[in-house]
DNA sequence: TTATGATAAATGTATATACACATACTATTA
DNA sequence: TAATAGTATGTGTATATACATTTATCATAA
């Protein structure tokens, strides 16, 4: 007889482990470059999109804001960004810099072969899990 | 014309977006009850199979070691844990105590719940899903 | 028995995450 | 314009995670 609640198939626990696995994954890539994967993922929307507000960083990640600000500043530490003040004067928007570009781009073939790894182990589930993940936002 | 590389289907970034969404999820269930879902995690391995060292607790888990010590050291602070020393004194072997066990009954059917909501955010994925995130482990 | 290697765990340090609260600035309204 | 509400960000605190190093103990071989 089972008991009533069946704990091993913790969802959250299967995930947050997987999360782990993954991360770890890509920071392997990324060995000896000087930045892993959360780094790399400002690196890469400031890259894309110009220079942004923390806030606006935090939404494109749907990270949490103060995240972001810890983030940033290891990376002004590292001199991957540039923080100026615009207009509003409670604002500080961030652009990567030249070095930041430099690493970026140094990095980008790093990422893509992680990337490429997780969807071969994954092959013709890549799409589904992509959508079960998408799907848990509504939480 | 795409660039070479397309950074927005990020796995890493879509999982570890997903994992905070489902903690979130889990931890909120367990509001007012004084514990999170790491914590419920521990308290049901020991609750299911008994006193055990670190390192057993971490290898169920698939959690990190020293990982796993901090999360003993806030159980031991909160006093759902006795620990106790074995034979092998290099070892700490951890059980759950009895306002842990009075804890744990009282979360049981607030995991269940969380974990349901999961599920039927994911009705007829929800095997893919779990057998994605598992096949993630061999990373 | 003693030296050596292996093991369990703790600790130091860096980073990731969440939430409450504080601060500075902007916008709005009386 | 002065008071007030709203906004962008920072900081404090707790916890989660990873990895390197240290400490204590155990096991084993000389």
């Amino acid at each position: 007889m089972k008991p009533e609640v069946e704990f091993s198939d913790c969802m959250c626990l299967s995930i947050r482990k997987a999360s782990r696995n993954i991360t770890q994954a890509y920071n392997e890539e990324f060995q000896g470059l000087g930045i892993n994967i959360t780094q790399f993922s400002v690196l890469a929307i400031l890259a894309g999109i110009g220079k942004q507000t923390i806030k606006k960083i935090a939404h494109q990640l749907g990270a949490e804001r103060t995240t972001v600000t810890r983030a940033i500043a290891i990376l002004e530490k590292k001199k991957l960004i540039n923080i100026v003040l615009g207009g509003d004067k409670r604002e500080r928007l961030i652009a990567i810099s030249k070095k930041g570009t430099e690493i970026l781009d140094l990095a980008r073939p790093r990422w893509k072969s992680a990337q490429l790894k997780i969807e071969h182990l994954l092959t013709n589930q890549i799409d589904n899990l992509r959508s079960n993940l998408g799907r848990l936002h509504h939480l």
